[in-house]
DNA sequence: CTTAACCGATCAGACGTTCGGTTAAATCTA
DNA sequence: TAGATTTAACCGAACGTCTGATCGGTTAAG
């Protein structure tokens, strides 16, 4: 079991913010050669073809990106709400430090290859989403939560896709980036609607 | 002042739906115009480039999908949590039933090119931002709307976004799809958090 | 002397695009 | 109204370029 060389890890991660800026088709081995300062043939000597090095990439940020998930919801105790803060906290903080991911993943949903699909859902949010479904069914045993829990997601995770755009719309301020004040408003929403105060 | 032909209005249609599904780079003129029926030759007696092409088409849905949000909240009367419920329902409904229509969006998003976010936040978004966003207002002055709105709206869009994967999820059922189903747990959590339950 | 890392040259096919036609309907003119 | 001319819609064949991929080398470390 020899490990991965060093050049070649230096070709995954620069080809991972690659894939995710421009998209599979729209980046040519050329490009990507050129960003890593080596020719075309020397990335067909670490990877047998385009298509298998973008599974590598994705293999890679998989095994990476779960262990922030891993970060267990019961560990720091607390009641529901406290715990529902860390984790949206949690979340929005990884979201906003590594948007590669989340563009990435974006892009892979549009593209919906099932076998990759498949792939996504084992890998990274199985785990992801059964402790946070728990979490969710502890605060509303009545509630669907399968559904709770992809729309709450969807608040931090579509805050930050937009935020290409965000700033052409009125009244942008730098503040808004700022994961600590974002997972502050999503959290008041979750746990009191949109009428709740924070400081009760 | 001729009006546009028939075919070319059909051109653009199909086009629309396979920028969708594959995207800019990913969808070529040869297989666009295999789907058309016709040959790369007739696609360009219609359009002068592929990229002119594709602004028609953006130009084209912008056009059209605007007057879905035109609806004006205030227009049903009632109080604020009546109207946040109608409108809710009526964006979860329009993305449910233009699934075509949030995936090109977030194409776009991905690929964020400049004078394209000014021209999609300008045309589609800033009426449908600013309505909504009054609306937040009037239920809580005090929130910071900027982050709601995009925050809510996300609770659906991303639901719907990741309908291609969310099959491969434990416990998924089929009325897990049902926009009405969908409307009304996202505005259950809007109006008192998670562990608010319609049924007062 | 084996091996990992790298390179330049090159391939076949796909790509966006152009060109010179053909057809049939619409429009104009005698 | 009959014939001439224009126009919109379409096509096949080709152009130059880009693409993923291959091959036969070279270098330097183990």
């Amino acid at each position: 079991m020899t490990s991965i060389s060093v050049s070649k890890k230096r070709v995954l991660t620069i080809a991972y913010k690659a894939f995710a800026k421009h998209g599979y088709k729209a980046l040519t081995m050329r490009s990507l050669a050129a960003k890593c300062s080596m020719t075309v043939s020397s990335l067909y000597h670490h990877f047998p073809s385009k298509e298998a090095l973008y599974d590598e990439v994705l293999d890679d940020i998989y095994k990476d990106n779960s262990k922030y998930w891993q970060d267990p919801i019961e560990s720091k105790g607390g009641n529901w709400e406290e715990q529902l803060k860390n984790y949206i906290s949690n979340f929005c903080h990884i979201i906003h430090r590594e948007p590669d991911f989340t563009q990435l993943m974006k892009r892979e949903q549009l593209d919906a290859d099932p076998k990759r699909m498949e792939k996504l859902a084992a890998s990274v949010l199985t785990t992801e989403y059964i402790g946070f479904e728990a979490l969710i069914k502890k605060a509303n045993p009545n509630c669907d939560a399968r559904i709770y829990v992809m729309t709450i997601l969807g608040m931090a995770l579509h805050y930050y896709e937009t935020n290409q755009f965000r700033c052409y719309l009125p009244d942008y301020s730098e503040e808004m980036e700022n994961p600590e004040l974002v997972a502050e408003q999503i959290t008041n929403i979750l746990i009191g609607g949109i009428t709740y105060r924070g400081d009760n």
